[in-house]
DNA sequence: GTGGTCACG
DNA sequence: ACGTACGTGACCACT
């Protein structure tokens, strides 16, 4: 018979730091549970072992020590992410009726030694794993013990038998104990000989065994003179070490083998621990069921669903007739139409129908209706659905629900919401991959079978329906009913038509100026080259790190991970040294314009001359959006050559631009949900804000303020939205810290509401795990429970910036959606083109300008009632240069 | 695929 | 004593 006892404490530290970060979608961290578990379970596999325990300490390591006077506890207390999981993996290995042993007062190593005793006495093989090398004095013939080392999530052992053992250290298992007592352990705060290490120790241990029989032959010891001396005047700490190192063997343990013996887990209990875990492939592989009965939502399964490919117009027909009739049906699409896929519940049963365009006759009329306002509709991304769909000319209407931005909006930080990442995560089963079946390259090629990717379509399909009923109550319990259907939902086709629309590019400018880098990047380049004497690749920050700091010796300012830094930050330090800095940087600027955006902006005109970004809504984790393909939100405008790009986004002849901009967005809600009075009161008086906050700092009147007082109360207003900290400022206006650290003082002397928000929005946080915007919009922050500074610092810097970056999306968000609904109710022809998060752009006919200026303003403005007014400039012109004056 | 750099708000 | 501002995306070099 062979038991299997684990040392708790040992293996789920190991699985901590040998595990990527994880938690849960609350929060939780489930790293080292889930490595335990792993380690758990391919040990299972590998010993096959007749009974199984888990030892845990129930006193600081150090407290055996207490002989030892002069001992101090070096040892950290565990992190807390690691001690929150220790009850959650004790609560799991109890379902797993896996029993576990501890005892006030003793280690685990303590009753691991104990219970490996009582095993060999009663005729069984012991296994003991553990990560510490400490038990390995435990070996005997029968017992042996696996050390466990994890890295990178790979978990690889090295298995100690008394053979092994005498391989690698040359003397008895049980000596392990004397080469501690000359050694000493650090990490065990065992003292050891002072000055002997453990090489010295290795070699005495390996040629006399022992601390006994070393100090009974001192005299007469083969050793070198100052090796004698240390050992003579260490031989109290040689033997106190002993005693600590020691593993004791008579713990009063309730243990005998049998009580060991393997059982089942309780099958129930496991499944919903594993489930609030979220380790969803786990309890497939240990192939765990739902429990039976009324279970809550979010564990009730995705049944089957019964699908059918629709090839006769009558049965469309017929249809679309019981579609109506229903509350609503669910809705997949193929990216380009080819196929879409309907699902709907009849009494138990979940149906889909897949419509294939080209299939039939009248197919194209049966899409229309679908995607009419007379069917209720739940689909997955519908702004790219809508889009997809204004592309063949279609208005999708009727969508009440999409399952990829309820994700987002209850999870912004998980970064993608795969239908099949969302069937895991929220019902713990697993789907066929979009990519390898219905989205697949050869998918739906004339030759291939079809049915296995329309059977994952449908079930797709189905799993939106599921999702639907799952998320939307979630979201009316976090207080997001009204940001989604209200600002998330209606803003989908506002995008949709944003993307459709584009923007015009004149095409031919666009190269001219193209041209004109290219003159001056070869220039560079050729001034670069002669300046260095060599020819190399600019572009590559290492050849250019050489050159720089090995070949020209200019002193290197910064370093990153693989070498130097060559960021303009540290070039800018380094000019007027070397006039081949001067080049670099303009070669960059250059360089930066013309691949990124003259080519590549040129790359995305589409033949109708415009350029149709496609907008992101699930993105980001504050609420904002995003840009891609291209990226019109990072278009130049700080440098003036930068800015010339521009003019190249223009309108159209008899048409013009108008551009509305929010000012100064982030602090007036700063100073909103804050509450201080006093910046509310400086926005209420209409002053230029940075102007008033130097004048206050400074303390000087508002027309004594210079425009370096300017300049650097501006850098405070802006690193306060941040999540500031005196460091970063000094750097950023480039004054000492102290400095920096006065114009904070003084800052928040003035505005002391904004100091108490500060401290409030991160307590708040930490209290609820989560910040959130005016309208509800939130992100969970786990971050603020690490015990690593760096990541709760970003924690808190996050918890004062979200509220603020976010509450500012959901007013543009919201603006947006009134705009469009003006323009279009006021039959006006002008179109929004772009939004760059507190800008909008709208192309209008010449005669709608001054409307829509107006109109812009209006909504911008009135979008929210709030203590400060929000202001918004509009301007128009020819181009986005123009029209931004 | 990752890291460095740089464009924007 | 720590290591240093929030949110993005594109391009290039290099592994």
């Amino acid at each position: 018979m062979k038991l299997m006892a684990i040392d708790g404490n040992s293996i789920i530290n190991r699985a901590f730091f040998g595990v990527r970060m994880l938690t849960t979608r609350d929060g939780t961290p489930t790293n080292a549970v889930y490595g335990f578990l792993t380690i758990l379970q391919k040990l299972l596999d590998e010993e096959a072992p007749d009974a199984l325990c888990v030892c845990f300490d129930r006193k600081a390591p150090t407290f055996r020590h207490l002989a030892y006077e002069g001992y101090k506890a070096q040892r950290k207390g565990m992190p807390d992410e690691l001690a929150v999981q220790m009850p959650i993996l004790k609560d799991v290995l109890d379902a797993m009726n896996i029993p576990r042993y501890e005892l006030d007062g003793w280690e685990a190593d303590d009753l691991l030694g104990t219970i490996s005793v009582r095993d060999t006495a009663a005729g069984w093989e012991t296994v003991i794993v553990t990560g510490d090398r400490d038990s390995l004095q435990l070996i005997t013939e029968t017992a042996r013990v696996k050390l466990v080392t994890t890295r990178m999530g790979q978990t690889t052992e090295k298995d100690m038998t008394p053979e092994a053992f005498r391989e690698q250290y040359g003397f008895e298992p049980i000596h392990i104990i004397d080469l501690k007592a000359l050694m000493g352990d650090a990490s065990d705060n065992i003292p050891g000989v002072k000055g002997i290490g453990e090489k010295t120790a290795m070699d005495l241990i390996q040629r006399y065994e022992s601390i006994e029989a070393i100090y009974a032959g001192l005299d007469s010891l083969e050793a070198k003179p100052a090796v004698l001396k240390k050992l003579a005047e260490g031989e109290d700490m040689a033997r106190l070490s002993y005693d600590l190192a020691t593993i004791r063997t008579d713990a009063p343990v309730d243990f005998a083998p049998e009580d060991a013996k393997r059982r089942e887990p309780d099958g129930p209990a496991l499944y919903q621990l594993l489930l609030k875990l979220e380790f969803a492939k786990l309890i497939d592989k240990l192939g765990l069921k739902a429990p039976q009965g009324d279970a809550p939502v979010e564990q009730r399964a995705v049944g089957p669903c019964i699908w059918e490919d629709v090839t006769s117009p009558d049965r469309a027909t017929e249809l679309l007739a019981l579609w109506r009739e229903q509350k609503q049906v669910d809705l997949l699409a193929l990216p380009g139409l080819e196929a879409v896929c309907v699902s709907w519940r009849q009494g138990e049963e979940v149906r889909a129908a897949v419509l294939r365009s080209g299939g039939w006759e009248g197919c194209e009329q049966v899409l229309r209706a679908l995607f009419s306002g007379d069917i209720a509709k739940r689909t997955h991304d519908l702004k790219t659905l809508l889009s997809r769909l204004l592309d063949q000319g279609i208005r999708g209407e009727g969508f009440v629900f999409d399952t990829a931005l309820a994700a987002y909006l209850l999870a912004p930080t998980d970064g993608s919401y795969d239908l099949e990442k969302l069937g895991l995560t929220y019902f713990n089963q697993e789907f066929p991959k979009a990519k390898e079946t219905y989205l697949a390259p050869d998918a739906f090629s004339p030759l291939a079978d079809h049915s296995t990717a329309l059977e994952a379509l449908a079930e797709h399909c189905a799993l939106i329906g599921a999702l639907g009923e799952a998320l939307a109550p979630r979201l009316e319990e976090l207080g997001m009913h009204k940001l989604y259907y209200e600002v998330e939902l209606p803003l989908c086709p506002v995008l949709a038509e944003m993307e459709r629309e584009g923007f015009l590019v004149d095409r031919k400018a666009l190269a001219a100026f193209g041209e004109m880098l290219t003159q001056g990047i070869a220039g560079d380049q050729a001034q670069i080259y002669e300046l260095a004497g060599e020819t190399f690749n600019i572009n590559s920050t290492q050849q250019l790190g050489h050159i720089l700091f090995d070949k020209l010796g200019l002193p290197p300012v910064k370093k990153t991970k693989t070498g130097y830094s060559t960021s303009a930050e540290v070039l800018e330090k380094l000019q007027g040294k070397h006039p081949i800095i001067e080049a670099i940087l303009d070669y960059r600027q250059l360089a930066k314009l013309q691949s990124t955006y003259v080519e590549g902006l040129t790359k995305v005109i589409a033949p109708d001359g415009r350029i149709h970004t496609s907008f992101q809504n699930t993105v980001t984790a504050t609420g904002r959006l995003s840009s891609t393909e291209p990226n019109l939100q990072n278009i130049p405008v700080r440098t003036e050559l930068g800015a010339e790009l521009r003019k190249m986004f223009v309108a159209p002849p008899g048409c013009k631009l108008v551009d509305a901009d929010y000012s100064q967005i982030e602090l007036r809600l700063l100073a909103c949900i804050s509450g201080d009075e006093a910046m509310q009161a400086a926005f209420r008086s209409g002053e230029d804000i940075h102007t008033v906050t130097a004048s206050q700092v400074f303390g000087v009147p508002v027309e004594s303020v210079t425009h370096e007082m300017r300049r650097r109360a501006k850098a405070v207003n802006f690193g306060i939205v941040y999540g500031i900290s005196d460091f970063s400022l000094s750097q950023d206006i480039g004054v000492t810290r102290a400095e920096a650290r006065e114009y904070m003082d003084k800052y928040f002397e003035t505005y002391h509401g904004v100091r108490e928000y500060m401290k409030a929005v991160v307590e708040r946080a930490r209290e609820d795990g989560y910040v959130s915007t005016l309208l509800g919009r939130r992100r969970w922050l786990p971050e603020l429970k690490s015990s690593n500074f760096n990541t709760r610092s970003f924690g808190e810097r996050v918890a004062l910036n979200m509220p603020i970056q976010g509450t500012a999306a959901d007013l543009i968000k919201l603006a947006m959606i009134h705009v469009r609904d003006r323009l279009r109710r006021e039959g006006l022809e002008a179109r929004l083109v772009l939004q760059v998060h507190d800008e909008l752009i709208v192309e209008c006919p010449d005669a709608e300008v001054e409307r829509v200026k107006a109109l812009l303003t209006q909504e911008m403005e009135g979008v929210m009632d709030l203590p400060v007014p929000m202001r918004a400039d509009s301007a128009a012109g020819q181009s986005w240069a123009e029209a931004k004056e």
